[in-house]
DNA sequence: CAGTATCCTCGAGGATACTG
DNA sequence: CAGTATCCTCGAGGATACTG
């Protein structure tokens, strides 16, 4: 990004971006979060270029959202896979999942089944306190009224 | 995006990113959340060229995110605001937003509070089934295995 | 104030051949 | 299989002067 520092910026969202806002970056991470965890995987799935590729992983690994582990079954080579920094971008690929099924509907939107009740899942964002749906207007920021 | 089009991707996250995935968009859009309106205030507060500012409200309002609508105290210009679509992206921004606030500890995190509730709020992406905080293994695709 | 027009930079991404 | 190396394209983005 050649764009001038964000981080000036005092936006989580701008510095989100910073982080994992480039195509790849995300389209990555859900592969991990899928089970792939080696470099051919990633490439041939994604169709990214290899090149491209190894900039990603490395970028992710600087980041701390990916890091290397040793593959049980194949000694000679590590695999990649998802620290918990990188877990927890979770909610954000829900998010967009969600948005990206709620508005296209000339695919059929894939249909996510939560496991331990069964329930079919259109993801919700809720308080953590009051567990309610959160809408923005119900929103106030703590410190400053338009800054994120 | 001169990648080749991933709208064969099958992947709602992936055609997400199409629409979204790009810097500007996500941000601008947020200043909209913020109830910012006109041309010259995403300029102001962002820093984007104002050419490109053209282009990505224009491509917005063609993708149905943003749309133009008669300022009421300034009869001659009209004013930006979101559709219900562009709306339905806060869930992607409190995402982000929380994610940005957990693993920058350089910055103070922005706070914010569920004025319905009084709570401070750390967003939660929930089942709308049961209520439950969702994790990636808890989830099954229901077509397909790996795409999204 | 809300753009448009012009010109420029540069890095993201692609393609592909090669290597331990 | 997991990269590295090379060379190339092109569009995103910046800066800035101008206009109704």
């Amino acid at each position: 990004m050649q764009r001038k520092s964000f981080s000036g910026m005092n936006c989580s969202i701008a510095r989100s971006l910073e982080e994992v806002g480039e195509w790849w970056s995300l389209l990555i991470v859900r592969e991990m979060t899928q089970g792939m965890n080696r470099f051919d995987q990633f490439q041939k799935e994604l169709g990214i270029a290899r090149n491209i590729l190894t900039a990603r992983l490395e970028r992710l690994t600087e980041l701390g959202i990916v890091e290397r582990y040793p593959l049980p079954d194949r000694a000679s080579t590590e695999g990649y896979r998802l620290t918990p920094k990188g877990e927890d971008l979770y909610p954000v690929l829900l998010a967009m999942l969600r948005w990206g099924n709620r508005y296209k509907v000339d695919e059929p939107p894939l249909q996510l089944v939560h496991k331990s009740c069964g329930h079919n899942i259109d993801p919700l964002m809720v308080c953590n306190g009051c567990k309610e749906e959160l809408h923005r207007r119900e929103l106030r920021a703590y410190f400053t009224e338009t800054a994120w």
